[in-house]
DNA sequence: CTGAAAGCGCTTACAG
DNA sequence: CTGAAAGCGCTTACAG
């Protein structure tokens, strides 16, 4: 088990550790013969510099923290994959954090992250003391939620794309449109609650609201209710895919026909869309795009290369498929 | 920016640094009095040890990396889940890595894990050479498909719950079974095939195998050929939810109903089979119950505890729910 | 019980 | 162009 170490190399070479540490790093002189023995004995060795030992004196690990609250959330793989994309084709390595958006855990991981010199982390969370934040000295990016003016965030064109969801159920012919919100204090889903409604208002469409927290069974036990209690709702916009399942699962039971008899429409682009039957419309927000995008903001950081803004809004798009009446740019 | 260190307590508590140290590690002997001193200055001075100065010198860097294909396929995060909540729970931090199932990536991501220290990894792969993997030093675990007889493997009963499945499906009526089978040189597709097979050799059940690789878009379109060409089949087990997801609205399309027209049993267990109308019938992994073994396996083995055996094979169980006729355990 | 020293494996001023 | 030295922040034999 024992390790080749760079004076190994050095010696195998017979120059200095320093000769090599510069060849292995391309920096200051080193002569062409000098680096042709280094090459040769890390070749012959089957040298690799370590890591840790590097970190230790860079104070860069080449990590990057990331932090959400729960990958079994299908909205988070896909955040995931990008980030993971990203800093791997660009020599980083993730550590994958699962805080449950516990206060408690999220602060434990972004000290331990810290230890560990991370280079930056990327944070989805709506609840952290951004004071806590502030100290940390590492290049933080936060993703799907705003955290405060401070923190550059990603986010997606959430009130636009609840827009452009309500006006959808109304070309679609609906009279009696309900919503079920997401999670309160949560910016992303009161962004489109406030999209939902400034539509309706603005219409005067018979509505209501209802809480159904990003939960499958929650959704589903909730419009069970609402279609009891209102049958003449024929129009459903969900916050988020997840919901938009559950709400359909609760008209399925109920025998109302989606899209004749009932509307729904989703808010995500996650996968289960396409697999559910009759497939769901949806605004689809570029999950990847944003997830490569924060994890591309925050290299910059590394380098030191200022933002242009604190702000990243991505588009939303609008694709109809099997549970609105309409035919769109998508199947 | 200027971090406090050992030193820095060490003059604070008017001790040593090694004094600081050992209370810090507790071990050795330290007087009463250096303690107090020493735990003061740490308060004080707001002290966190520096985790790679200790992971440089103890080699042990605490983290795990975790190697899969890919955090996108729903079969992964909730085993990823699981391997992140008993590495927390052990001061453990994991490393995420997809790999595409590209041997390439595999390699890549396991010499930086080990340029990294980290203490273990857990493998997801089929195709990885062992000879790779054998001067590795670090301990290995393989999750849901066998590496080699070395390597400790955690996986499900594959072929048994595959018998089960078909089983149930000749239980309900079936008498013309399609199995859509997972990617060829699988091992627990190759598994859940030879189950299959066994059961309606026996029995003497009209059947037929098609391909159709764990992927969504692949099922819906081989299922659609299949049922086109062969109406009577009146059964279908597929290798993996996602497929029986597929394989849904293949039939959805064609208006063959779900269950009394055509039933249909799947494999995982995933979140996803409950979301779908009628809710999926399949046989369940633990999913959840592997990582946590594996991670589990994985840490005994960091502590020096040799394993029971090499082979850990967790029970799988059939949930019935709505595409098949009988009435099962769950609802 | 405690401190000085050496070392984990690398990097980078500093002299030459 | 190159090497000796100091240092990144910790830990642990070794003396005392």
């Amino acid at each position: 088990m024992k390790v080749t170490t760079i004076r190994d190399v050095a010696k195998y070479a017979n120059v200095s550790a320093a000769t090599v540490s510069r060849v292995l790093n391309k920096k200051g002189y080193v002569s062409k013969e000098a680096e042709e023995a280094v090459v040769k004995a890390i070749e012959k060795l089957n040298f690799q510099p370590n890591a840790v030992a590097r970190t230790l004196y860079s104070k860069s690990s080449r990590m990057i923290g990331l932090i959400l609250p729960d990958i079994t959330n299908p909205y988070f793989p896909e955040l995931a994959r990008a980030i993971e994309d990203v800093a791997l084709s660009n020599g980083y390595t993730v550590v994958l954090c699962n805080t449950d958006d516990d206060e408690k855990k999220e602060k434990q991981y972004i000290e331990a992250l810290k230890q560990k010199y991370v280079d930056g982390i990327i944070l989805v969370t709506n609840q952290l003391d951004v004071t806590d934040l502030a100290p940390m000295a590492v290049p933080i990016i936060a993703l799907d939620r705003i955290l405060s003016e401070d923190i550059p965030a990603v986010v997606s064109e959430n009130e636009n794309g609840a827009i452009v969801a309500t006006e959808h159920l109304i070309d679609c012919g609906c009279k009696f449109i309900a919503h079920l919100r997401g999670p309160i204090g949560l910016t992303s889903a009161e962004d489109r609650l406030r999209g939902f409604q400034s539509v309706v208002q603005q219409k005067g469409i018979a509505n209501i609201v209802v809480n159904s927290d990003f939960n499958f069974e929650k959704s589903e036990e909730v419009t069970m209710q609402l279609l009891k209690k209102y049958p003449t709702i024929d129009g459903i916009f969900t916050s988020s895919d997840i919901t938009a399942a559950g709400a359909m699962k609760a008209a399925h039971t109920l025998g109302r026909t989606i899209p004749d008899n009932l509307q729904i429409i989703g808010f995500d682009g996650i996968p289960l869309g396409k697999m559910l039957a009759p497939s769901l419309t949806t605004i689809e927000q570029p999950i990847y795009e944003m997830g490569a995008l924060g994890a591309r903001l925050l290299i910059q950081q590394f380098e030191n290369k200022t933002l242009d803004t604190n702000l990243y809004k991505l588009p939303t798009k609008l694709v109809v498929r099997g549970t609105t009446k309409m035919r769109g740019e998508k199947a």
